[in-house]
Order: C-alpha cells, then structure tokens, then sequence
DNA sequence: TTTTTTTACGGAAACGTTTCCGTGAATCTT
DNA sequence: AAGATTCACGGAAACGTTTCCGTAAAAAAA
C-alpha cells in the first residue's frame, strides 16, 4: 500500500520532482525522450496527482458546490444531469448540498464554502427576502456564483432562470382560452422568487383576457396533508372551474382531492401545472403541463461559472430560457 | 479580498500559528482565554480551515463519492436524499458522478479517486459481468467501498441491497393469485445484476405456483423506442395476460403499447413494476408496484461507509433491506 | 529549598504539489 | 573564438494546515 506520488516516481527514475512535475504538465521545458519514461512509469502505476496538495498549490480544486432544496421532483434531477454534463466535458466535479428549504442550513453550507474549498457556487435560493450576507461573503472572496431558478432579482451575480412571468400569463391564457371563468392559483406559502412572478404572469393574463372578477390565489401550506385540507376547502367553497397549479406537488394533491370529491377533470374542473413530471403523460387523466427547460437551465448555468472560473470578470448579462406548454387531457374542452 | 487564514488570525493575536490552530481545536493545551480570544476573532472574521490544506495534512477530506447510473428514476434520487441525510449528519460532503451506464466512465472516475480526493466510495456498479481491477485499485490503496443495489456479489466489500429475489417471486405470486397464466418478464437487455436475481425470483415462484408450461422472458433494448417496438411485437404474438416489469422504464413504456393496441388495464392483461415511481398511484390505471426501500439503502450504505472510514477494520457483513408490495387497480381482479 | 511535574505556548517539520530561480552544458551569434 | 542565448534539468520555497518536539514559567512533590 506504498503511496505512488510525485516523490517516488523521481526516485525511480533517478529525477528531480520538479522535473518529473513538469514532464507530467507536458512541459516545453522537458526532453521528448524524459517525459517519455515519465509517462510511462505514471501510466503503469497507475499515478493520479493528489487532490488536496495540487488544490492547495495551485489555489483552484476543480470542483463546484451545487446547491439545491432537494430532489424529490424532476426539475432538479435534471437539472443536475445538465450540470454533470457540463462538468464532465470539462473535468470539474460536483459537490452537492440540499437545503431542504432552510435557510439556515443554505447560509450553513455557504460558509464552508468560503474558504477555497469549491472553485464557484451554483445556488438555488431557498428564501428571497432572507438577507444573504452569505452570498456576499463570496462575493467579497472572489468565489463566482451563479443563481439559476429560484433567483434573488436585487444580486448582481449571474442568473439563469426561465420565462416565468409569460409562461403563466400562457397557461392561464390557455385555461380561458378552453372556457375556464373562474381560475384558482395555488401558490407556494414560502418566499420562492418563482412564486411571486409566476403569480404576476396569472394576474396579468386574467385582466387582460378573462372577464373574472377578482383573482382567486390560494397560499397553500409545505406540509402535503394541510395542503390537502386548504384545497379540499377552496374547492368546495369558491367551485373554480379551473386550476393553475404554480408547482407541481399541488396538482398531484388537487388529483387527489378531486378524485375524494367526486370532481372529473377535465369535465368539472381543469388543471394546468408547472411541472417536469416524466409522467405527466399518463396520469388519470393526462396533465397539461408548463415545462420548464430543466436539463437546459443546469447545462446554461455550469456553462456561465466555468466561464466565469476560467478567465474572471467577462461576466454575461442573464440567460432567460423558454418554457413549453404542452397539452394533454386536463384541460381539453 | 485579504485570505483569512490561520497565519493571518495568528498574527493579529500575536500568538503563534500552532497556538491558534490548537485552540481552534479546543486542545486541552491551551488555557481558556486564549481560546476565548482566538473563538471570538474566528467567529468575527467568519474564519474557515482551508479545505484542501487540512485535507493534505491530516490525510482526509471529509468527501465521499457517490457513483451511479443517473438520475432518470426517483430511485437513484431518494437513494441520495438517504445518503445526504447521514453526510449531513456527520459533516461529510458529497461528490457526484454519472455514469451512464458506461463501464468505461465508471473505470475512469475511479481512477481518479484513488488517491486522496474522497474518503470512501459509494457505488452501484455499471455491468457485473465486466472486470473490476479498478475497484481492487480502491482496496489496495484502501479506500473504502460500499456497493448498493446493483452490486457484483464476487466482491466481498460491503453490499447494502434489497431482497430482490424474495420480491420478485412475490411479485410474480401476486400476479397469479390475481389469475394470470401466461406471464411475460420483462428483462433489460444489459448486465445489471438485478436484473438476474429478479428473473430468478420470477422463475421460481412460476414453477412452485403457476400451471404456466414454460417462463415468457423478453430482453428489451436500452433505447426507449427499440423497447416500445420490442413489447409490442410480444403482447401481438404471445398474448400473455400478465406483464412483470424488472425496471420502472418498462412498465411505463408497457402502458403506451396497451394504449395503442387497446388492450385494457387489468381486464386484458395486468401489470407490475418495480418502482418507486411517486406518481404509482395517479396512473391510469394506477400501478401496482414492487416499491424498494430506496431511501433506506442509501441511509444504511452511508452509515457503513462512514463507519467503516472511521474505525477501519471492523467491516460488517451485508445488509439486505425489505421492499414493498404495493397493491393498485393495474392488478385488481 | 530543591527536584519533578504540569501548564501553556512557540518553532519547525511534514503532507504532495507547482513554480520561481539558478546553472552547467550545448547551441547559436558575431 | 569569445560572448550570448537556449536547453534541460535540479534545488528550494510556497500553499495552509496539523502535530511533534522543545522549553520557560508556574505548580506540585520531595
């Protein structure tokens, strides 16, 4: 179990580290014939450079921190899968830290990240009125960040998010547009960004197209079974005919509390969702879904902090990605 | 953008760097008010040990690795919550890598993980028939692996799994108590272990309880639309009545072709997965499936890995968790 | 009081790289 | 042929920790 480093392949072949370092980096400096037998010699060993001296030495790790509420939907899985595709080709790895939506635990994990232990930070915010004297704290130590999703609009960084605002206007446009007359919104209770924008887009695409007279937004609670009450609720007292859904969780309840009051979607009630559900398609009935370009926001934002890392300063304005509506039954006519 | 570092906080205190570094280690060497004093500065400047410094130093990283197919199924996705829960817990990280079902990525992560970026390596592993001196490369250098799920039982490192085998034949079982006598399994087509223990279980509960002359297996392709050509072709020309899906994938696809060629779900034929699809339940019709304790087996891998990181030596024997027969109307007599 | 032990801290080495600086020999100028 | 330049490599410092070793001063034991 003897170590194989830099060390012992100099003394193996009779070099100098520095020179066997240098062969390894395919120096100019080196002979065609000592890099060679340095190649040859690491090849058969089997030698990889130690992570943590040449992070130290060279002050870069070749890792970034990935930074997420978690993963019980799609739309992060792919997302993650667009950041490794990224990370991949450019040989950086991934380090991963779910919040859970605390923000606690997202200003916790920050700190451990101020002190060179990632090359750049790709965060989904968990709360954007908290104050993020955190984020500025890497700011301030030159460790680029790149917010992508759930976005705070008043930081300066880069951000990679979706066409929230016109999207919702298009899916209540769409629930109007297959006769709905009285549009509930559920909204998320927390201070998600997409909420509120999202929510904008609903108000907006009401005024202008529905002869609704009031808004209908309901808050609806994080835990699931209080969720389930508040809907079951709503629905009985305000009977909308339709349901604008702004996450995907709550449609997946609004099924439940339907199918528990005797409601047909898309008959009785209609449904439209945010969502990256991959089954989307063969739910009871089938949901018309806003599908967010999951895998394209993780693959845009790697991009932009690689960029970043590399050659500092030349940082690009924000990239704002189209999100699909695509119909199915919930909301046939 | 001045580094706060060890040297820095020494001089300010005027004490020397090995004093601070002791106190911030609450050495019983150091007396209570230069403790006092060095906690106060450290928490005031929000000091934070470089990572790879300690890492080179004391000869570990607090990282383990976590390598998997991907993230296209919720089961690789609770396994990681289950594993982030423990990291968490006990203030490890986690790396990720995908391998796509690529042996050759699989080799070429390992490779890089033999010397000093992680602390131990959690792997479901790629092919079980490839060979695996990369993996004998982590126990020569003595890095710690635990597999999961899909592990090669020649190995004898830790192996957390479910009873695939017990739970396949049940699975099986359940489809003939609900009166099918023409059962077609539905095998993946690559060397994923589970694959033939799965088989196994179906064979075995078929001749002990079924009057069916002999077992209906069809490998399906890797590619979605090859699977979908491949099922179809099948459910034409054998008419089996009952479908035993190994992988989630299947079973969904298995719904499209019913859907196609009319075939009513469970009048005509009934299904079963293994899943852990979250959306079983508002599927039409919902699924009934085999549910694996996902989250748990990452948990209990976690927990071994790190127990054995951190008493070396005293490596337990395999773990094998209990999955779940969830019963749905794509069963119902 | 003298000797031993403990306390509380400083100095320096070590972890494995990368890179700055130096140097003898070979090659190229003029 | 003498000086200038290039080539190919060696020595050593530096990155930020942790820890071994050493040591004055204080406390305890004799």
């Amino acid at each position: 179990m003897n170590k194989i480093n830099i060390k012992y392949l100099a003394r193996e072949l009779n070099l100098a580290i520095s020179t066997v370092s240098r062969a390894l980096r395919d120096s100019h400096e080196i002979s065609p014939e000592t890099k060679a037998k340095v190649f040859a010699l690491a090849k058969r060993l089997n030698y990889q450079p130690n992570a943590s001296a040449s992070g130290l030495r060279a002050q870069q790790t070749k890792m970034i921190a990935v930074v997420i509420p978690d993963m019980v939907n799609d739309f992060f899985s792919l997302v993650i899968s667009g950041i490794e595709k990224v990370t991949q080709e450019q040989d950086y790895h991934i380090l991963l830290y779910f919040t859970h939506g605390d923000h606690a635990l997202e200003v916790s994990f920050i700190n451990t990240l101020v002190n060179g232990r990632v090359d750049g930070v790709l965060l989904s915010i968990t709360d954007e009125n908290a104050n993020n004297e955190h984020l500025e704290q890497l700011n301030i130590k030159g460790i680029p960040l790149v917010l992508f999703d759930r976005v705070n609009e008043r930081m300066d960084n880069v951000k990679v998010t979706s066409d929230n605002y016109e999207s919702a206007a298009t899916a209540t446009k769409h629930l109007i547009d297959t006769g709905c007359e009285k549009i509930a919104y559920l909204k998320v209770d927390r201070n998600i960004p997409v909420g509120t924008i999202r929510m904008n887009g609903y108000l907006e695409a009401l005024e202008k197209h529905s002869k609704q007279k009031s808004p209908l937004i309901l808050e609806c609670p994080n835990d699931n079974d209080e969720a389930f009450t508040v809907i079951h609720k709503m629905l009985q007292s305000e009977k909308p005919d339709g349901i604008f859904a702004s996450v995907e969780k709550l449609a997946v309840i609004c099924y439940r509390v339907c199918e528990q009051i005797q409601l047909r979607i898309p008959e009785d009630i209609k449904i439209i969702s945010f969502s990256n559900l991959q089954t989307a398609a063969l739910l009871n009935p089938s949901l018309t879904t806003i599908t967010q370009p999951a895998f394209d926001i993780g693959e845009t934002a790697a991009k932009e902090l690689l960029r970043i890392i590399k050659k500092k300063g030349s940082a690009k304005g924000d990239v704002v990605l189209k999100s699909r509506l695509i119909e199915r039954r919930s909301t046939s006519k």
